[in-house]
DNA sequence: CTGTGTGCAAAGGGTTTGCAAGTAC
DNA sequence: GTACTTGCAAACCCTTTGCACACAG
């Protein structure tokens, strides 16, 4: 299968021009269900690349709603595409995440919707995060 | 008022001993509403304490359970006592958090409580984060 | 060709570790 | 006196910024 012009297309419809770097770092985000940070992702790419470049390109997706951030362990920031095929338009990602504790990797509970809470009038919420964090599967083996 | 004792037994109960700077930072997180990273403690403490010390004494009190995580928003982790006062015995932090975009400041809800959802088998949760954002009522003046 | 993207060097902020000196009880 | 605490120095990690060069369209 080809997957270049879906990508080319992918960055283009977000305004992004198609480089190499940009194009493989998607592919690992479409090839994984896990969320991964910017080391992740220096450590999976077959090129010699900057850090500097994942972090601009990876801002520069989140900015565009290519892809949102999954969690912030304090440790770093992961992030996540939605559906693993994001429509053109800015998405939402208004699902909960899940951290595990052995392996730390973040996942991405798409069927999960974030419940809402009443909160006083002292808020303006704009925004929810919902972490759950545990023990994944492969880790409870 | 005298707080001194109630702080000695306060770390007595969870057995570290009482020093001035542990006292001081205790009677900081009693005097606030909101959260406090160890910057911000750094910039209230009245003498000059040495970083690692406050980094260790936040995580003394995590373990032995006297604060909790209130947020980290990967430019630093914010702690907060559960009720201004907590139980002797651990307590479990249950509640919802709130971060202002514009000050930062980070607020325990304490009167809402995480709502639960359903997730899959090859997830077994332990923790759960519940941490809204928006405009806090000082900000939105 | 022109704006966008990349690479390198350097710096910034938060946090941790090792070790010796100090202190609570 | 003894174990726990503190302070200092140094290191670590993630991330950002500035600037010159390279490249996509």
């Amino acid at each position: 299968m080809d997957n270049t012009k879906p990508i080319r297309e992918l960055l283009h419809a977000h305004g992004l021009k198609k480089t190499p770097i940009r194009a493989e770092m998607l592919e690992l985000f479409m090839g994984h269900d896990v969320a991964l940070s910017a080391s992740d992702l220096l450590a999976k790419l077959t090129a010699n690349h900057d850090r500097v470049t994942v972090y601009r390109a990876l801002n520069s997706f989140e900015e565009r709603g290519i892809l949102h951030r999954a969690s912030e362990d304090g440790q770093g920031v992961k992030y996540a595409m939605c559906g693993h095929q994001c429509p053109d338009e800015q998405h939402t990602d208004q699902h909960a995440h899940f951290v595990c504790d052995e392996c730390h990797q973040t996942y991405c509970l798409e069927e999960v919707a974030i419940p809402d809470v009443e909160v006083s009038d002292a808020f303006s919420v704009n925004r929810v995060n919902y972490t759950l964090s545990g023990i994944c599967k492969a880790c409870k083996a």
